[in-house]
DNA sequence: ATCGCTTTTGAAAACGTTTTCAGCGAGAGA
DNA sequence: TCTCTCGCTGAAAACGTTTTCAAAAGCGAT
């Protein structure tokens, strides 16, 4: 009894074929009702599991997806992969998470573990470059992928679900300027990341419109740890003009930003004013709380989920799409006061 | 060729029987070096990766770990996990993640549909009551498992891995003491939690020792959401006598809490002296930093996964071990002053 | 009773591996 | 020369399902 019961144990109980028990249990139609209950009588009573390898192995799916994360430590990308994986589980499909620790180069092996595990679909967030060459990969092996804040090239049979980051950054922006900020500085993540260029191009725009001349000592862009976010945020602070309003893009960035800002004894929201990205317990919880570019996280991910499984549903007939979510702009007491210099000038 | 090749691919391409691919592939003995290098010359030539299910089924071991948390969205659970499963990757393992949600009566559901992957170990952070029912379930499928944070009981074959929780609440209580703290208040998660369990017993033995009377007006307990947090804290707020100092034993409860503080316009390390749990990025930031117990989540799921590759790996001799990892108490200013009564009484 | 059609069932193939078993050479010892 | 062993290889069984194929059984109409 400690040995599971497989399909030819149910099939000998029930003094049945194994194809009988499999298409009893399987609710195929032109099974008479006798059989069907007495097939199911003996699954209950040997408390028999189908196989999942042998399954899987004859169906030809895994009913499990991939989600591809730079690192699940960010709470964005969990609260966002909390999200999905509800969603995915509740039909039916497990989740193999796997880590590229940030590491551009570990993206494709990772994939291609993923793919070696004959995945039915995969969900990627990694945090490389864009167009990042484990597309290439995905293109080849045909797999359903959604991207996370990706752009789709050209012809590739991918989903993605992204964020609005442009039209809440140029509200930030707007928003600094009529407070009196001419110096607004930026801090990305790393150039080559989608998110980081749409929100760059948007900061540039909108500066643009403003009338306010770009500066390039303004602008700084890191990778995705907090000690690096930290010293670019220091060189920033060291140039001249001072910022006297900040957009932070990123909550990684967030705090090394705040730890320089913080070690040069600037305070937030009377030296400086303070934009980030993304909603978290630090933004709401800091004094003053800070203002955020909030996006729904949870929508995120369940998006994500729904469009992957209508992917893997019509498999058939796949066709790129792309949906862009809107994000907000919560306006909080880090930069929700006038511009010193405001009055200096005026 | 955008099919994948099998093993008769490569067997026909390199004119030898599958078994010998097989044989060539997994280096078994007795197998000439000529065929070896002509096998594996197709099975380059053919891009050949084993099919993963095919593998498993025939070689009963599926080469992934299932791992359960509660919540991901916890920054220390995916801290530890980021670790682990880092681990875990290097030695060829790949991890599928599920959520019980912090919902208890799913854990048996969630382990249930990791066992049905026939994972080869488990590894399990749920947040649930201790002991939990599902703790039957992984007796009785006998798959390796370690457990975070948990105690064995009896005769259980699972591993654990602990951090010390107690010796740092002692030495968190005797610094508050010190620093002339009587009305000592203490808010953890739930009472069947074990790290809750722990921290309240060492709370209160330490009380004892410094000989201060326990009042049950200055403890509450709060579940795993931070809303459920801010009211329990409310709640302990509105008591008398208020507590001069907090210990809070949680990162999630702690947002409640701070949250509280800010609303009952309490200022952390003036009018209430602060000590939380886990060392997360708010606690550095915070203004002013809160003094924390600190503790090497890395460790703590490297560790773990030693734990569970070692189990899998002498699978035959099983027997349980406990291991429990220090912790360390590190103050800030949140409670690096003397308390107030200290004068009036004084 | 026979024919044709439909429903129900079982035997066997298939999925892609690994592993067992047996066979085939060659070299060694008698 | 014959046997025995040993190294190497291939055929086939096995893992536990699903699915195909064919056969049996039921049934109404002739």
């Amino acid at each position: 009894m400690s040995q599971k019961a497989t399909i030819h144990d149910v099939a000998h109980h029930a003094r049945v074929s194994v194809s009988s028990v499999s298409r009893a249990l399987n609710n195929y139609p032109h099974v008479s009702e006798a059989l069907k209950t007495r097939v199911v009588e003996a699954a209950e009573e040997l408390d028999y599991q189908p196989a999942f390898l042998a399954h899987s192995l004859r169906r030809g799916e895994t009913n499990s997806i991939g989600f591809l994360v730079g690192s699940i430590a960010n709470p964005v990308i969990s609260t966002i992969y909390e999200a999905a994986a509800e969603a995915l589980a509740t039909n039916g499909y497990a989740v193999t998470l796997v880590s590229s620790r940030n590491q551009a180069d570990l993206d494709t092996a990772c994939l291609r573990l993923l793919a070696s595990r004959q995945v039915s679909g995969l969900i990627v967030s990694s945090a490389s470059e864009s167009p990042e060459p484990s597309r290439r990969f995905i293109q080849e092996t045909n797999i359903p992928t959604v991207m996370l804040d990706r752009a789709p090239v050209d012809g590739e049979r991918v989903f993605a679900v992204q964020s609005d980051h442009e039209s809440s950054i140029r509200e930030a922006v707007f928003h600094l300027v009529e407070n009196g900020h001419r110096n607004i500085g930026f801090i990305g993540g790393p150039q080559g990341f989608y998110p980081t260029q749409q929100r760059f191009r948007a900061y540039q725009e909108a500066l643009a419109e403003a009338r306010i001349p770009p500066r390039s000592e303004l602008v700084r862009f890191a990778s995705f740890t907090e000690t690096d976010a930290f010293a670019e945020a220091l060189l920033l602070m060291r140039n001249r003009p001072l910022p006297t309003a900040l957009i932070v893009a990123g909550n990684i960035i967030l705090i090394g930003a705040l730890q320089a800002l913080q070690d040069r004894q600037l305070t937030v929201g009377r030296d400086i004013a303070l934009v980030a990205c993304d909603d978290i317990h630090l933004t709401q919880l800091y004094r003053p709380p800070v203002t955020v570019i909030r996006r729904d996280l949870n929508l995120l991910g369940k998006t994500a989920a729904r469009l992957l499984l209508q992917g893997i549903a019509n498999n058939g007939n796949r066709t790129d799409r792309v949906i862009k979510l809107p994000t907000q702009l919560v306006i909080r007491e880090s930069s929700d006061y006038l511009c010193d210099e405001l009055f200096i000038r005026g």
